[in-house]
Formats: structure tokens, C-alpha cells, sequence
DNA sequence: TATTGACTCTTACGTTACGTCACCCTCTAA
DNA sequence: TTAGAGGGTGACGTAACGTAAGAGTCAATA
């Protein structure tokens, strides 16, 4: 158990920060009485991993929605982390490479095209996005879209259709609440119609990682909400508690 | 010769940033008579360096101040960022080690104190502010308070004595111009104090750099402004005109 | 020649992740 | 009991852009 101020110093993180983790919901230790935050061991714990996501430049939000999936998985993500921060490493190696060129090339002992001159300074690249999809629940939904390339073209519109239905109809309940009876026999649907026609079984852990996507992946949610502001999120809260209900 | 966008896609950052770095003056770039902006190659070699510098988490204003100093030199810049950029590389291995202890640590094969648990992640560390000191222009300053250290209480002293009686003199004029006689010999009279009694001497140019280091750092800013807000600033200014008018 | 699509500009407000006060409370050691 | 270190909550400031609005430009095409 520990305060605020030893945990600063422990991390070398500052005061301020973790009293703004502890405002976005993103590390909310407990309090004694007169109000002091204290933190566990595993509040200690939980801190480390943040910092790990912070060195891959993750948003705070992110590393929130990662870190409060239900089925999230802390050594399955040091592996994850691991693996980027040795991509990134990568990138400070082409970087130098790109300097020792510059050097090169300023001496008149090398030529250089412009792209040339910034390789490795381009941080706009997909970034840890691409990986992060890759990770963090898109077995399911790679493995769905997979099959749907698969598919003839009648197959593929009969099942848009579907498709089509399904969201259009949940769109216009989704003011209501994600658990109404409505929105899980919606849910029930949509879970059988992936289940029989996208051709891979999806377990409820599954599903609701996959509603979890639906809201962590911006392309998803882009789709989803086309056919309704916040579509997205209701989904996830309905899939979610269609996925404990069945369990 | 070329446009926002080319250089845009060229490099991979965006075009506001661009922009931004115009509004800033950090790279402005000239202009045809439609408004348009128009990089030349020389800027595009420019922005390289601001981009090494950012990869090396410098803010843009240190930036600044850096690339406008007059004696800056591009390939003693490049040296600078490529040995930063592998301590860099050291860091995120220290990170990755920290997981693979972190790894066997839960699995019962190792055991960790608190504060091995975040090493490599407290990013607080002087960073590259130490390491920026000890380039741009800190030999000459190194120099001399190495030599301040080796005095005898007496000779401290005095020689700080006379400090304080110049930043108070400066003090008191330094809301009119740099460039007025007044300010211009009491800045002769400090080229003077520290010329004999610091026990090296200063070029012009290392004078200049002086003044230079006494808006980019902090710790000299701080100490300087408590004479007066803004009298660092006053004193570079005046150093500057002071080694331009006698070289 | 008019139109279109791809670029360009400026202005301005929004956002993230804190830093930095200000003001007040609480605990502990002297 | 008193000082000093540490705790708390606002609230405002900052950096480095993202994003959107409204309007002008240019080259290719219909």
C-alpha cells in the first residue's frame, strides 16, 4: 500500500500524472478515509503496463479500452508489447542509417533521392494501429472477413443483405436499453447469422471481443455508425450482455 | 522546387504540420505570387534536421532556438542526433529487458524489487536536456565554472560579488535597447570580468554562445531572471550585438 | 470556354496529456 | 503546537498538431 508520492518517485512518473490517470478512469487506486489514494501491488502492476503501452506512443484511450476488455490478458500483452518495442527499435536503426547517409551524401561520397533523406521519419505510417488490430481480438473478425472474400457474389450480396437487416433494425432501437428484450433477440439474430453463413464458430468470448472491435477499430465503427449515431457502442453493450447471459 | 503536398507525401508528415512550422517560424519557406509555398532543397534539408531533432522528442522551440543559433552547423548537428539517437536505442532495450524479467517474474522464475519492475520507463530523466547542455555551446561554460569550483572562498567571493553587481547594472536598464551604450558597456564590462577572472578566454563567438545558453537553459534563465524578468533574454540580445559590432 | 477535381490559402476551434499554480486539509516528528 | 512534508481538488495554461469551413488557383478535359 502505497501513496501517491512514493509511487511517483518508485515510477519516476510525476504526481500529476497519476492523479490524471486516476481522473480519465485509467488507474483509479482506492482511498482511505481522509481521501489519500493508495495503491496495491497490482494497482502497481496495472501502472507498469501502462507505461509499456505509453512507450509505444498508444493514446490513453486506447491503452483504456485495451485494458478494460473483460479477456484481456496481461502476460499475452508483454509479449505484444515486446514484440512492437522491438519494431520500434527498428525504426531509431533506420533513422541512424538515414543519418550516417546524410553524412555520407554531405561528404559528396554518396548520392541520395529525396525520400531517401527521410527514411525512417515518417510517423504517420500506420503505426501500432496495424499491429494493434492484428493483436487485441481481430482473430475472429480476420478469419470472418477471410471467408467472406471467399464467397460467390450472389453469396456475398445475400449476405450483405442480411447484414443490412440486422443493423438497420438494431438502428432503430438503439435509444433503448442494450439489454431490452428487443435488443437481445436483435443480438441473438446477428450472432446466428454470423454463425452460419460466415462459417466459423464464434464462442461468446468471441462475439464479444468481436463487439469490442467495434468500437476500438475506427474503421468499424465508421461502417457501423452509418447507419445510426453510436450504432457501434450499443452493439458492444448488447453483445456484452448477451455474452454473459449465455455463458 | 516544390509544394506543400509533394513534400507532404515525401516526407509522410502532414501538410498542417507544415504549415504550422511556417506559423512558427520554424521552417518558412518562400512563396510565389499566388501565396503558394515553395520548398527549395535547402529546406527540404532543413526539415530533416528538425525532423532528427524530433525524433529525438526535442520541442519545436528548443528546435528553434538551436537551428537559428548563427554558428549552428548541420553535420556536427548530425554526429549530435545520431549519438542521442542510440542512447535512444539503449533505452528501449532496457525496456525490453524490463519485460522479459517482468515475463519471468510472473512466472515464479525470478523476483523483482519495485523499482526494477519500471526500469527504463521513467521518462522523466534530464533526457536530452542534460545531454543538449554538453553540446551547443557548453565547453566554453564548463570551463568556467570548473574553474569557479577550483577558487578559494575568498576569490568566490569576489568574483561573485562582481556577478551580481553586473546582473544588478543590467537589471536596471534592460527595458531600453540591447544595442544602447549603456547596455553595451556593462556588457563589456562582464566580457571583461569573465575574461580575467574566469581564467579562459572568450572568443567572440563563445560569447555569443554564452548568451545563447542563457535562454536555452533553463537553469541559467532562472538564475539570471531573478535580477530581473527577462534580463536573460536582455543579456543575449546585448551579447550578441556586443560580439557583432566588435568582430 | 466552362467545368471539374486536385491543390492551395487562412482562420479558428478542438484535442491530448499533462505542468503549474492556488488554496486548503492532514499527518508526523520535534 | 507547530513546522514541514505530503495529500486533495479545481482551474487555467501549453504544445503540436487534427479537423473543418470558406474561398481562391491551376491543369486537364468536355
Amino acid at each position: 500500500m502505497k501513496h501517491v508520492k512514493e509511487v511517483a518517485t518508485i515510477t519516476g512518473i510525476s504526481v500529476r500524472t497519476l492523479h490524471y490517470y486516476d481522473q480519465i478512469g485509467l488507474l483509479s487506486p482506492g482511498t482511505t478515509d481522509n481521501g489519500y489514494r493508495v495503491y496495491t501491488e497490482d494497482d502497481l502492476e496495472k501502472l507498469q503496463q501502462i507505461l509499456f503501452f505509453r512507450a509505444l506512443d498508444f493514446p490513453l484511450k486506447k491503452i483504456k479500452t485495451i485494458m478494460d476488455r473483460p479477456d484481456f490478458d496481461h502476460l499475452e500483452a508483454l509479449h505484444f508489447q515486446k514484440k512492437r518495442l522491438h519494431q520500434k527499435k527498428k525504426r531509431l536503426e533506420t533513422i541512424i542509417a538515414t543519418i550516417d547517409h546524410t553524412i555520407q551524401h554531405m561528404k559528396g561520397e554518396r548520392d541520395m533521392t529525396d525520400k531517401e533523406k527521410f527514411n525512417g521519419l515518417d510517423f504517420s505510417q500506420n503505426q501500432y494501429e496495424q499491429e494493434a488490430r492484428e493483436k487485441y481480438g481481430e482473430e475472429a473478425v480476420n478469419r470472418s472477413t477471410q471467408k467472406l472474400n471467399s464467397l460467390s457474389n450472389n453469396e456475398k450480396d445475400a449476405l450483405s443483405q442480411s447484414f443490412h437487416r440486422i443493423y438497420q433494425k438494431l438502428a432503430a432501437i438503439r435509444q433503448g436499453s442494450p439489454a431490452s428484450e428487443k435488443a437481445q433477440n436483435a443480438i441473438h439474430e446477428w450472432y446466428e447469422i454470423l454463425n452460419n453463413h460466415v462459417g466459423y464458430h464464434y464462442t461468446l468470448e468471441a462475439f464479444r471481443a468481436l463487439g469490442q472491435m467495434y468500437i476500438e477499430d475506427q474503421r468499424f465503427t465508421k461502417n457501423i455508425d452509418q447507419y445510426g449515431e453510436g450504432l457501434a457502442l450499443f452493439m458492444r453493450d448488447a453483445m456484452n450482455v448477451y455474452a454473459d447471459r449465455n455463458k
